[in-house]
DNA sequence: AGATGGAGTCGTCAATGGAC
DNA sequence: GTCCATTGACGACTCCATCT
């Protein structure tokens, strides 16, 4: 598993943002240099390559995107993992606190 | 073995926002 | 205004589990 670097958790209670999305630059494959400024194509050719590149660069985009989002929602579960531990915690704590009241009351 | 439904993935389109 | 990147929505497709 390829993990980005910018791994999740580090056990401290952040805020959400935590889980905010990255930028990170896209590599798009260097197929199409981009030539069709001074290419000596006809119009509909260039058109054509006009949208291949468009399709191509949105293809890649999408793939991107998903990534992201995916590594988003990791994130938030990470998160919620965090926090049900937390909680967990200091109910048991508080638990323990209360039984040492009461013993002192009593 | 074939039918079926749900979940996941992918490519594409269209809308949107930001940069220039 | 235009260009480009991002992303939600949609349809097509595949895979897998379950049912008959």
């Amino acid at each position: 598993m390829a993990v980005t670097g910018d791994e999740t958790e580090t056990g401290s209670a952040g805020d959400l943002s935590a889980c905010q999305l990255r930028n990170s630059s896209s590599s798009l494959p260097q197929v199409f240099s981009v030539t069709s400024a001074h290419s000596s194509k006809k119009p509909a050719e260039d058109a054509l390559q006009k949208r291949e590149l468009r399709l191509m660069k949105n293809r890649e985009a999408a793939r991107e995107c998903r990534r992201k989002k995916k590594e988003y929602v990791k994130c938030l579960e990470n998160r919620v993992a965090v926090l049900e531990n937390q909680n967990k915690t200091l109910i048991e704590e508080l638990r323990a606190l209360k039984e040492i009241y009461r013993h002192k009351v009593e």
